[in-house]
DNA sequence: GATACCAGCCTGGTATCCCAAATTGGTATC
DNA sequence: GATACCAATTTGGGATACCAGGCTGGTATC
C-alpha cells in the first residue's frame, strides 16, 4: 500500500466522478505548488475558466477553497499567488513544531504503533536513484504521516495545512546530498525513539529536527532572493 | 479599547461596505453558534438565499468558508449544520493545548508583555450582574487574545478555529457559578504567570485548565445528551 | 512636452437559468 | 397491508448574463 497515495487520496477524492470544482482546485493547486504559476502572479477568473475549460462558477469555489489554504490571497479586487515569505515561514516553523511535538508524543504513547513501519518503508523507498521530485514529496508526506499515526485529526490537518505553506519554499531550497542524507537521517531517529515509546526523546529529536531544517530553509532562500525575483517570483524579506 | 471588539472586527470586516457573501456568512455562522440553527439540522442553498435575500451565488461561497470551519458539512448532496461531537471536543482540546501552550511560552519569553494587562481588564470587565452571554464571549476571547499576544499568525488563527468549534458546546454547557468563578480565577493565575514571565508555570497552569475545562464540557453534555437530542440537536458520542 | 480628462475595457460580485441526480409521495400490484 | 414502481419535485452543480467600479490608453488642452 502507498501511504502517500492514500493520502492524498482520502484528501481529493481522486477518482472517476470529480466535479468540476475539485478538477479546478485539483490542478490549480498544482499548478501553483509545481511554481508554474509563480509567487506573487496576478490570477484572473476568466483565464482560470478557460484554462480549465470551466465556468466560473466551480473556478470560483475552488479559488475560495485554496484561499483558506493560503495559497492564493486577494490583492484589493483581485486574486494573487501567495508569494513567499521569509517571515511567515519562521511563524510555521514555531506552529508546526507545537503541531507536530504534540502529535508524536501521542502516537509514541499508543499501544499499536505499528504504522511506524509503513513510514519507515516510505523513507526507504528512496535512494540515490531517486528523483528530486519523489525525495520532496517524500520529504513532506513524511511529517503527515507521521502526524496522522496519533489519531488526532486537528493535529494532522494542521500539519498539512503547514506542509502545504511550505512546499514550494522547500521546493525551492537548494538542498545538496548531504542535507538529503542528514534529513533522511534525523527521520530515522525519530521514527526509532518513537517506535521503542520514548515521547521525550521522539520530541526533542523532532523539535531540532524542525528547527534545523526551518534555518537551512530561511538562509538558502534568503541567499537566493535575488535570483528567485529575477524569475518574476515574489519573496518577501523576514 | 475593547480587544474583544478589536478581534471580531478584524475578523470579520464589519463596515459599512460588506458584500453579500460577507453579510450571509457572517449571519449565517451567527445563527449556527447562536442554535437559531441547531446542530444537525439541514441547510439547503434555497433556503438561505431566500433567508438573506440573497443569491445563490454569495450563499454558496458562504457555504464553503463555513464549511472549512467546520461549522457546516456536506451530507451526500446537501449541508447539514455540524453536530454536537463529543468525541470531537476531546481532540479539540487536545489540538489547542499544544497551540495554546506553544503561544503561551512564546509570550511568557517576549519583553513587551503588556497587552496581559489589557486581557486582565477584559476578564474584570465581568462581575455577577454580567449576563451569561458576555461571560460566554470573555471565556472564548480571554484565549484568543492571550494567542494574539504571542505574535504567531498560525498559533492565533488555530485557537481562533478551535473556539469556534468549541463555541456551541461551551454555551450548552450548564455551568454554575462556582464554575465560572474557578475558570476566572485560572485565567488570572495563567496571566500572572504570564506576567511574571514564567513560561513553565504558564503552560502547566493553562494545561491543566484546558484539561479540567474539556473534563466539565464533556462530562455536561454527556449527562445532558437525552435533553439535547430532545430539543432536536445531533449528539454524536465520544 | 506635461497634464488633466474621458471613453472603453477588464475585473470580481451578483443574479438567474438550466441540468442531472436523488428524494419523495402516491399508486398499482401482489 | 407490504412492496415495487413511477412521476413530480427538490436538490446542489454548473453556465451565463449583467452590473458597478477601477484601471488603461489615448486625446485634447495648456
Amino acid at each position: 500500500m502507498n501511504l502517500a497515495f492514500a493520502a492524498v487520496n482520502g484528501a481529493l477524492k481522486i477518482g472517476p466522478t470529480m466535479s468540476q470544482m475539485q478538477n479546478v482546485e485539483r490542478q490549480l493547486r498544482e499548478m501553483i505548488l509545481g511554481l508554474e504559476i509563480g509567487p506573487g502572479e496576478r490570477l484572473t477568473e476568466r483565464w482560470i475558466e478557460s484554462r480549465f475549460g470551466a465556468s466560473r462558477t466551480p473556478v470560483r469555489a475552488a479559488l475560495l477553497r485554496l484561499e483558506t489554504e493560503g495559497l492564493i490571497g486577494r490583492d484589493g479586487r483581485g486574486w494573487t499567488v501567495a508569494p513567499i515569505n521569509l517571515a511567515e515561514l519562521g511563524q510555521i516553523a514555531v506552529y508546526r513544531e507545537a503541531v507536530e511535538v504534540a502529535a508524536v508524543r501521542l502516537t509514541a504513547a499508543l499501544e499499536d504503533r505499528g504504522g511506524i513501519e509503513l513510514i519507515a518503508a516510505m523513507l526507504d523507498s528512496c535512494d540515490a536513484e531517486t528523483p528530486r521530485e519523489e525525495w520532496h514529496r517524500v520529504g513532506l508526506d513524511f511529517h503527515i504521516e507521521l502526524a496522522r499515526l496519533s489519531g488526532n485529526e486537528f493535529l494532522l490537518r494542521a500539519v498539512r495545512d503547514a506542509m502545504t505553506r511550505l512546499s514550494r519554499a522547500r521546493w525551492l531550497e537548494v538542498r545538496d546530498e548531504k542535507a538529503l542524507g542528514r534529513a533522511w537521517a534525523e527521520h530515522h531517529a525519530i521514527l526509532a525513539a518513537v517506535r521503542s515509546g520514548d515521547a521525550e526523546q521522539a520530541a526533542q529529536l523532532l523539535s531540532a529536527h524542525i528547527a534545523g531544517s526551518r534555518d537551512r530553509l530561511v538562509t538558502s532562500l534568503h541567499d537566493d532572493r535575488r535570483g528567485l525575483r529575477a524569475r518574476g517570483f515574489a519573496v518577501v524579506a523576514a
